[in-house]
DNA sequence: GTGAAAGCGCTAACAT
DNA sequence: ATGTTAGCGCTTTCAC
């Protein structure tokens, strides 16, 4: 048929062509040593025309490194969902790029399959969204690797020795001011429990506020899933309440969406009777009736510096612990538009 | 302060501690070769009791086998975003566990950085929702490896040697018979270009369907990034054409949401004026206003029968080319359910 | 049934 | 400045 599969050009290969011998090789390629410059630049050119490039196996094997991030949703699955996963897609494939780009091969993995990473020992890992209790952080700091997460986990923190996160606790503030600016004057807040940090830093900040002003705290921690179902309860309870509040800032975009729902139901109408607004900004947001403010939070931003950040800590450049706050913006949409 | 991270053992500790020759510990793990059913059981024992497992990259050089899958979401970006990718995160996972199962690496490869696989080489590659002409299709064929899809792929057939999907044309027929059941007349379709296999699929067997009835085929087919805006100006389009339709399928969650503002935007109920599905469930349709019919697609399941087929043609137990069907469901909604 | 030994492709001392 | 050589940890022929 067509030409068999060949073998892939080999370091003596290269040394062959340019009659020298694999040490020049290797040195010239990752300028290690002394190599007369005309010589690796040399060694350079035939290699690129060969179209060699070293076996990681071999170099991973002479090094003792692994030179492998392990990169992890933390607890998603078919029954947790609660933001849209865009958020995720997004920061994972330019965490990935990233980490292909600096030498290390990003592999995916699943929540609950994290004892297969004994055969395929990581470096490091990156965990998006954390608790703190994920096998993997355990299975990556114990065998001396390094763990960075996206937004900070609030237990083990021992083990964790870098995070990016948005600035929770402005963005907070942002809203609520956004809020106040236009006339609401009771803003609830529905988000998760306080193991993630994102909620315990939206709740702080929350409370804070209302108490500058010497308003009610409205908050709605939802333990459960926050499905669809939950969604609607959440706000069902909230705007059934004997002094309801006139808007709702919650984590989720199920949750936004389900106040969107609950409003409908209860002939109240958004942005005159209710704002909305939500943390996480999506397609959800962005499509629904009417349009949903929303913060942009930026995942790829977010998932090239955790990684960046990681091999820092990797290379011993960066001293934990770090972390990093990646800037997002508030999308004013039609879901807090009144006059 | 802790423990120093104490070296992986190595054949050679297990082959000491068991009094034997590391060919026999090799032997006894791989159930390679003959070795004593006792002598082997000792070696397994003794080689869990150590927590030794084989270090892959000493076992990838020895072999020549990389191990290695490449994972892509085709076409995803800032820009083209169709479905909630809840979708594609558990299609990942699934995936991704499956393959560790198997003992192959998952890595993660973005659209964007084909090319670090050359240093990375990857035994196959499964692409999501593929078009025919992703740089990963090429540059893993070219190295002799194998591709699989989940969605297929309109161009480069050759270039793909399996393919997982629902039975799309069935599930449209299906969709249209449950419209066709509730009262309505005029079904739409709102799909992407015939490039993607869900659309050709979907228009082929809505033309088939509208023509055995003698119905008009109201078929937008569209061009540009499937985002809110364009979802709202199709929806718009098609329902102040002078005979509008009387119900929407389309392929995006998306354009599901933004039907359904259109319509609010128009005076038209839905369900009542009008009925609305899509082909990708997700939180979106759970969480609408009215909550939105849409079809369940087992992405789970998706992912790990690809997987599965992939290293089956890896191994040769499976001769290309292969396709799977994945049983899908239709949720009957809040969106059609009128008497 | 078991083991010695060669080699997978590369890096890194250590010569020269 | 360049080359020789000894591994890295494993698999696999080939003897025994």
């Amino acid at each position: 048929m067509s030409t068999p599969p060949r073998r892939r050009p080999s370091i003596h290969d290269v040394a062959r062509e340019a009659g020298v011998s694999i040490t020049t090789v290797s040195h010239s390629l990752n300028d290690r040593g002394r190599v007369l410059p005309e010589t690796k630049e040399r060694v350079i050119e035939i290699a690129e025309r060969l179209g060699y490039s070293a076996n990681v196996h071999a170099q991973r094997l002479a090094t003792g490194l692994n030179k492998t991030i392990a990169l992890q949703v933390s607890g998603y699955g078919p029954d947790i969902v609660g933001v849209d996963s865009a958020y995720y897609i997004d920061l994972l494939n330019s965490a990935s790029a990233t980490a292909l780009e600096l030498g290390y091969m990003p592999i995916l993995t699943p929540p609950d399959v994290t004892h297969q990473l004994t055969r395929f020992p990581a470096d490091g890992a990156l965990i998006l969204d954390p608790i703190g209790n994920e096998p993997l952080m355990d299975t990556v700091s114990e065998a001396g690797g390094i763990v960075v997460t996206a937004g900070r986990a609030m237990k083990s923190l021992k083990k964790v020795a870098g995070w990016v996160d948005n600035d929770l606790p402005t963005l907070t503030v942002e809203v609520l001011d956004h809020l106040e600016d236009r006339g609401y004057r009771r803003p609830a807040l529905i988000t998760g429990t306080r193991d993630r940090s994102y909620a315990a830093d939206t709740i702080e900040a929350y409370e804070r506020w209302v108490a500058e002003r010497g308003s009610e705290s409205i908050i709605e921690e939802v333990k459960a899933n926050p499905t669809a179902d939950v969604a609607m309860k959440t706000a069902r309870r909230l705007l059934e309440r004997n002094s309801p509040p006139d808007s709702i800032y919650t984590s989720f975009d199920v949750f936004a969406l389900g106040a969107l729902r609950v409003a409908g139901a209860l002939g109240l109408k958004v942005p005159d009777d209710l704002g909305i607004v939500a943390t996480v900004d999506s397609q959800g947001m962005r499509s629904a009736t009417p349009t949903l403010t929303a913060i942009e939070n930026h995942p790829r931003e977010l998932g090239s510096r955790a990684i960046k950040m990681l091999v820092g800590l990797l290379n011993g450049e960066v001293k934990p612990p770090v972390g990093e706050i990646v800037p997002a913006e508030l999308q004013v949409r039609e879901s807090t538009s009144r006059p």
